[in-house]
DNA sequence: AGAAAGGTTTAGTTTTGCCTAAACTTATTT
DNA sequence: AAATAAGTTTAGGCAAAACTAAACCTTTCT
């Protein structure tokens, strides 16, 4: 039972992302894949008949064991060739999501751990994003958001959600990327944005919306 | 209309490796692409419909410029593909071409060109089988088979027909790969099969069936 | 030339995967 | 507690892509 069509795996994905190991709403589930409601219900269903997926009707989905399996397999691929795209053929970040969203579905236990040795084993993403091991298990996520660090503190940024194109751009354009430090110099009570110091001395203020995207941990 | 399925890929690519810019029986086309007469028929329909093909009923299938072009690309990147998995990830020459028919389908003109930069704009993959090139052109295709090499000859193998994963698992048992060069020392005329001796001085046999799947030039 | 053989196309069915519209469940509000 | 709103599932279509069986051209053989 290793054989699994590219929408079966977007909607694992999707269920991962959504609800871990818990349940899901067949709405939110559809949302999710761009699809709308009775195409999940469907593809669900079809889920549940091959073992990866329990199904409440009117309640919720939830992964199996098995599903659960494949939905870190999945994202295991997915992150590997994120890193690969950024840091073999030089790819910008704020590129490589679609691409990989595609590599993904490529099927070879072999290509993916020789990928995997071919970027020495990495634990995280160019998105600072941890990558599920070949034994399942998933390094911590590292961070918390700048929104939550205190006035005054030293931090280095770890990792980035993906928060769109736009999003990334803006990154660049402050060039603000993974292993950067900076000093939080001020926190406004009025909009919540927040003030940085880089360590050149130059500094900026950043939006909520940028902020609260942006994981760093304290030094 | 640049959106084809992986399907419609696989009859162009099949169109193209049966027939080049000519004509091809559906019947041949089924059998290329493991499927029946009647889904040639159809799939042949659909191309039709794309400008991918020309089609005269009961006398067969052509490829129309836009799906030569087509073709061409997906030649491309399969061979691009096959490039980077041998040179790049370390797989044999036998293990590469089922991963690059996945790889094929990926859907990124940026990829492909950031690719062949990466392997530094290969004009052959690793069997020695010319790279068409991004504009189209495609370099021509080097050396003819042993069989029609005269005895006494030195030459060099420049290219391995794709016969198989045992034929690959007997050219490496006789330690033969691209770019070695042989004496061909005697030819039978019971069964053409040809006696080859390597630089070090070692000699061997080869059936026909070996050696008319490599390819050398004389030097 | 007529008939058999071989290959090609049409017809009708199946599965995946999506859709809209309608029916149904659950939750919320008065 | 009843009515309404919101979300979910059923019902019925449609397109891609494959299949088998039957009908249809071509070619070839006598």
């Amino acid at each position: 039972m290793n054989n699994h069509t590219e929408s079966e795996e977007n909607y694992i994905k999707a269920l991962y992302h959504l609800g871990g190991e818990g349940a899901v709403a067949s709405g939110a589930l559809a949302n999710r894949v761009g699809a709308k409601g009775p195409s999940a219900t469907q593809a669900v269903r079809r889920l549940a008949s091959k073992g990866l997926v329990e199904v409440v009707p009117y309640k919720g989905v939830k992964l199996t064991v098995e599903g659960l399996t494949l939905a870190k397999h999945i994202l295991r691929k997915h992150r590997l060739w994120e890193t690969f795209l950024v840091e073999k053929l030089g790819f910008g970040w704020e590129e490589v999501h679609p691409l990989a969203e595609q590599l993904e579905h490529i099927q070879s236990w072999e290509l993916v751990e020789k990928l995997a040795e071919h970027l020495d084993s990495p634990v995280q993403d160019p998105h600072g994003d941890p990558i599920p091991q070949a034994d399942g298990k998933i390094p911590p996520a590292v961070g918390k958001p700048l929104q939550q660090i205190s006035q005054g503190s030293s931090v280095k940024v770890v990792r980035v959600e993906d928060a769109g194109t736009d999003f990334f751009t803006q990154l660049d354009l402050l060039e603000i990327s993974l292993g950067k430090e900076y000093t939080l110099t001020s926190v406004s009570s009025f909009d919540s944005s927040i003030q940085l110091q880089a360590e050149d001395g130059e500094s900026f203020w950043l939006s909520h919306s940028m902020s609260s995207n942006i994981y760093a941990i304290s030094l």
